[in-house]
DNA sequence: ACTCTGGCTCAAGACGCT
DNA sequence: GCCTCTTGAGCCAGAGT
DNA sequence: AGCGTCC
């Protein structure tokens, strides 16, 4: 997911970055820059990238590979008769994360020393059992999933940039389930009815009505038969709606196991005279800089291992009105009953452990 | 009057100098 | 064999209560 | 904080 913000957000002119030889480093100026942000404010990030997606999610797919096209066709016809801006602007969404990317972007995470995992399946799946085995501090990711595939804490917003707008968020799953007075089942079950990626929504049903559907009902088997049942007809089920399938996914995701070899991470020293090779010679980023930036990895995994432990996350109290604010929208709407924890940006942070990312 | 959903649009990263 | 996945927030209209 | 630049 990141991949595909830095190619879509790291432009100049409208175009993405390029290597003098016309290849796009977006994506490479992305990944480079932040990681090593997070490097030095003492964490030590793990990167997920995705593997195949489940089968039940190849309509929702199906459905976005649809729209691309769309927005392509867009893009040509911007091309010939629209605006700049209006070029720009379908640019943007004909954004494609390819085969390619993922493997500089794993590249240059080697040449950095920082460890990846390609999981079998969600990235967000394999994100929660590490987190859940202890194997890093926390899953870092922007996905709500990562709570309902049952990692125990979610940091969203990960990012050390000094112009963030958005603080780091600490969710714990423990305290979200008990504000919101359920089991991690009804959980699993309120997320798949509030509108997950493996199933069509259920129309006329938001974030209000799904929780008070739960909540009265228990379970999405009981819900279901309301819905059905319900002389008024007020709801109607989706044709397709395999919901025991998607709950299936979240129980029992396709995942690399923590205590498999492939789970040994190590971090290691920087490559420096690969990554000038890579960034430098072959993509024509700045010399100077890649050192200076190499150097600072180098320094920081010596550091890194006697982690001084400070207090990494400094909460701030929710005012009434953030919270009022927070009844409002779907996803924080269950992050609202569910507690979570806002950070302060400025603070230095350190982790305990080690933080995870998710690509 | 109030609540809720759904449709719409937009913007999206990080650095460093001033 | 192709093809590596957009998403969230803010705003507003309109239906439902 | 704003803004040009990164490649």
């Amino acid at each position: 997911m990141s991949i595909y913000s830095f190619l879509v957000a790291v432009r100049s002119d409208g175009q993405q970055l390029m290597s003098d030889t016309g290849e796009t480093t977006s994506h490479l100026m992305g990944m480079f820059y932040r990681t090593l942000r997070i490097v030095d404010n003492g964490i030590k990030p793990l990167y997920v990238f995705d593997g195949a997606p489940p089968k039940l999610k190849s309509g929702e797919l199906a459905k976005r590979f649809a729209r691309k096209n769309e927005a392509s066709e867009q893009h040509e016809e911007a091309k010939e008769t629209g605006t700049a801006e209006e070029v720009e602007k379908f640019s943007r969404r004909t954004v494609r994360v390819t085969r390619e990317h993922n493997e500089e972007c794993r590249r240059l995470l080697r040449l950095m020393g920082i460890p990846f995992i390609v999981a079998p399946t969600e990235a967000e799946a394999q994100c929660a059992v590490l987190a859940r085995a202890g194997k890093v501090y926390a899953a870092a990711s922007e996905d709500m999933d990562t709570l309902t595939f049952d990692s125990p804490i979610l940091l969203r917003h990960l990012t050390f940039s000094e112009q963030r707008k958005e603080p780091i968020q600490e969710i714990h799953l423990d305290k979200t389930l008990e504000g919101l007075n359920m089991d991690r089942k009804q959980f699993i079950d309120l997320c798949i009815l509030l509108g997950c990626d493996y199933l069509d929504p259920v129309p006329k049903i938001g974030p209000n009505t799904a929780l008070k559907l739960i909540r009265d009902h228990g379970t999405l088997e009981k819900v279901v038969e309301f819905i059905e049942s319900d002389p008024k007809k007020k709801y109607a089920i989706p044709e397709d709606w395999p919901y025991q399938d998607a709950r299936e996914l979240f129980l029992h995701p396709d995942v690399r196991s923590a205590d498999d070899p492939e789970c040994d991470f190590k971090w290691e020293a920087p490559d420096v005279e690969g990554l000038v090779q890579f960034l430098v010679n072959e993509k024509g980023f700045n010399e100077d800089r890649v050192r200076s930036a190499a150097q600072k990895l180098q320094k920081n995994v010596k550091t890194a291992q006697q982690s001084r432990l400070e207090g990494f996350f400094k909460a701030i109290p929710k005012t009434e009105d953030q919270k009022k604010d927070l009844k409002r929208k779907h996803e924080e709407k269950v992050a609202d009953a569910k507690k979570k924890k806002k950070e302060d940006a400025k603070t230095k942070k350190e982790t305990k452990a080690k933080a995870h990312l998710n690509s």
